[in-house]
DNA sequence: TTCTTTTGTTAGGGTGGGCTAATTTGTCCC
DNA sequence: GGGACAAATTAGCCCACCCTAACAAAAGAA
């Protein structure tokens, strides 16, 4: 139950698509709403119904689809949070239009009503007499993408008043794009060796078979329920229960 | 899929709130962990077990869990996020601190890496030499607070350049929690007509029974299937139809 | 009109994630 | 050791939401 609705989050973007493409081609068919939403159309027709069971949308089979007033309302609610938070993203942060969009898909379902009022207010404030001389968010935007420059050009300084904080806030708040289990690799995958943690008795059965960091590695073959698991490294093949592969940290390669 | 890993929200709070029952007691029972989700133990029962599938904790049945170096390393991106989101909400927006929690807790899954960057650069940039001297979160804050006050003593007045969006953030972006449909009263709820957005000719025999804006009405019984719905208004019963009682709005009394 | 293609629906299946009720296990106390 | 109680698990249910495959209907083309 997302907060501005008692539907889903997937209920309130189908309600949204519906409204977009009314708006644009007048009328919202199945198939470009399966198109608009990346599913196939099988879900859609499920989806219509239960918007039809809570009398948002009109739905007669093989119709197209219209929006009741209470689903043209809602609907139009959900644009209007999405468009504001890809707005603020975008113009404040300089999020790429793209991402931003994305992201306000997203969190347009679950962010208060308290949170996007001030977040109203805050974007409104910017655009007071005094703030809009200052040129916040401009000024933000260039420091950014200036610290972001800067870094992509390896250089080593990092200054604290500025953007550019990409490679902390990787480490922070991002997965590790770039280490995977070993595991997730499928057959004929190639990765190296990133780490091994598994307990120092494991480790070192590992170690001994020549699985160490650095050391480069293909998938050949997963038993039925992923267990044993089978690579080849350094031209011989080693089997490995899944507990133990769990435990080594691999780079795709 | 969340933006962070692989796995859903709902998994990554289980690891966020098992990392800080770690954190704060030394040990995560399953008892505490339902307690903090608001779900039943045995919800967590099975939510430890597709955990401990994907190698994140160490889950032996009722011993209390732990958490594997890749769900340790998760589990603080995750809290690292859920932080950093509530801190901006809190500090910059002025957001109370409980709504800040709640809603950082949702968005820290499907933000994208992007905008928090780009969002805890501008969290530094707001403490820049310059703005620091002006203040901007707080006097945004201050005339926010203050805007809202001016409307709740319930003054015309509306200035564009501070925050005080409330009434129009309600009408934008909120459900309209007054209004709700006739179908959601429950037997012997009273509620006042709204509006009735019938098609025409159905308006007007709605209109014709006594069924206009402004009248009191209770609801009486839902059959079975929700259809039809018995209500009374001017002292007297009105059956209607579900289709047709969808279409009216009222207002709770 | 009849055949073909496109569009949409139904049937059936899978996963995630919640629930209640019944059962098991561990602990503490007598 | 034998209950009593709390904690946890299992079994079994439900719903949302996606999928594929098979089928049905509508629209176009011949
Ligand atoms: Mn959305
Ligand atoms: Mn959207
Ligand atoms: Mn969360
Ligand atoms: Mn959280």
């Amino acid at each position: 139950m997302a907060q501005i609705s008692n539907l889903s989050c997937s209920l309130e973007d189908y309600l949204e698509i519906i409204l977009q493409l009314v708006h644009e081609k007048g009328e919202a068919r199945v198939k470009e709403i399966a198109a608009r939403k990346a599913v196939r159309m099988a879900s859609v027709t499920g989806a219509l119904k239960r918007l039809a069971k809570e009398q948002l949308i009109v739905y007669k089979a093989r119709e197209s689809v219209t929006l009741t007033d209470a689903g043209y309302d809602l609907a139009g609610r959900v644009l209007k949070r999405h468009q504001f938070i890809a707005r603020f993203l975008g113009e404040v942060l300089g999020v790429p239009a793209d991402t931003a969009s994305r992201d306000a898909c997203a969190i347009e379902h679950v962010i208060s009503l308290d949170s996007l009022d001030r977040l109203a207010g805050f974007m409104e404030f910017l655009k007071s007499p005094v703030l809009v001389e200052q040129d916040v968010a401009g000024r933000f935007q260039r420091s950014y993408t200036a610290g972001a420059a800067r870094l992509n050009g390896s250089e080593t300084g990092r200054s604290a008043d500025c953007g550019g904080l990409a490679d902390e806030a990787i480490r922070i708040f991002s997965r590790n794009a770039a280490q995977v289990q070993l595991t997730e690799l499928k057959p004929g995958e190639r990765g190296r060796v990133v780490s091994v943690r598994a307990s120092t008795p494991i480790r070192q059965r590992l170690v001994d078979m020549g699985l160490l960091p650095g050391v480069e590695l293909v998938m050949q073959r997963v038993a039925p329920l992923g267990d044993p698991i089978d690579i080849k490294l350094r031209g011989f093949h080693l089997s490995l229960r899944k507990i133990e592969a769990a435990t080594i940290g691999v780079e795709r390669l």
